[in-house]
DNA sequence: AGGAAGATCTACT
DNA sequence: GTAGATCTTCCTA
């Protein structure tokens, strides 16, 4: 996906991220998934946004350009977001995505069996793929890079909701999520 | 150096 | 549905 994609507001760069193809590069192989599940944040006029508190060492990335990664730790769990805005700051959140390739590796990464326990999850998905601090500000806009994102034309139905977890949420919704489908999280 | 918070997950009832 | 585990980072001293 080119830069201009992700240089747009944030909460409709989340809701076009719904149906695109997110891909790790690891040892070698290339594991697939589907997004079908995001939420937007915002700088610092969301409370629940890590840049709520302005500009820190952690939070370096959301400030920069669009379409690098930001990867932010919770709850012994790293969160992957995209970082997406044109006035202002934000990120998107990538919370759930439908694996496609590389089942085997996802699975034994997670020591699961299930695979719709695999990926429904933020904290989940960044197990199944080794996703952690060190792939910090890498660029998903470039192919060679250990974690890119690829066009794929939109196939489901799009829902809105409040965002989970989050302690001060914002009046509207910025979750986004493909409808039925079995890999969104719960 | 210590405490608290957090965009979570798992295992149990 | 609720509790507890666990880790990175920040804040205060």
């Amino acid at each position: 996906m080119h830069r201009e994609f992700y240089n747009r507001k944030t909460d409709v760069v989340a809701r076009d991220l719904l149906g695109k193809i997110l891909i790790r590069r690891l040892n070698g192989e290339l594991l697939e998934g589907k997004i079908v599940e995001t939420e937007a944040y915002f700088g610092t006029d969301d409370p629940a946004s890590r840049a709520f508190h302005g500009m820190k060492k952690y939070n370096l990335a959301m400030f920069q350009t669009p379409g690098h990664v930001f990867i932010y730790n919770v709850h012994k769990y790293w969160m992957l977001n995209i970082i997406a805005h044109n006035d202002g700051v934000g990120g998107v959140l990538i919370r759930a995505i439908e694996p496609i390739r590389g089942l085997k590796t996802m699975l034994s990464n997670r020591h699961v069996n299930k695979i719709y326990d695999l990926t429904n999850g933020p904290g989940k998905l960044t197990l199944a793929l080794k996703v952690d601090k060190s792939l910090n500000e890498v660029d998903v806009t470039t192919d060679s890079n250990p974690i890119y994102v690829k066009d794929n034309s939109i196939d489901c139905k799009i829902q809105t909701s409040p965002r989970i977890g989050v302690t001060k949420d914002l009046p509207e919704y910025y979750r986004f999520y493909c409808v039925d489908n079995k890999f969104v999280s719960k």
